[in-house]
DNA sequence: TGGGTGACTAAGT
DNA sequence: CACTTAGCCACCC
């Protein structure tokens, strides 16, 4: 439990990834850029632990990526949202950032 | 104060 | 296009 006031990197990181609409997506350094910082790591050290209470799966990685270990439920959410995907191979997927990604 | 870690990124093989 | 290497930043011990 992090006691900090209402204006740390996690509550910043929050707020944008909260903004993001449905079938849109932000690359973790978009997000880190979004408050100012460069810190992309950082931001998905955020989403690990407080990302739970946030559309977690519209943060993902500069190559198109889900998260480590969470495509399987990645891939649901985006179905439901009409995400716009490519499939370069069989089993394996990836967000078409040209067309999903969130600009504010 | 210093060092290690990670839901990352860009560039090179 | 997939894997590897080095660089970066915020956080924890």
């Amino acid at each position: 439990m992090a006691a900090h006031p209402d204006q740390d990197f996690v509550s910043r990181v929050l707020a944008v990834v909260e903004s993001i609409p449905p079938a849109h997506v932000m690359t973790y350094g978009d997000v880190a850029a979004a408050i100012g910082s460069r810190a992309a790591r950082a931001v998905g050290q955020v989403m690990a632990y407080y990302g739970s209470d946030v559309p977690w799966w519209r943060v993902i990685r500069a190559s198109g990526h889900p998260p480590i270990d969470h495509e399987a439920p990645a891939l649901e959410h985006y179905r439901a949202e009409s995400t716009p995907l490519v499939w370069p191979a069989a089993g394996a997927y990836r967000v078409d950032l040209r067309v999903a990604r969130w600009r504010p």
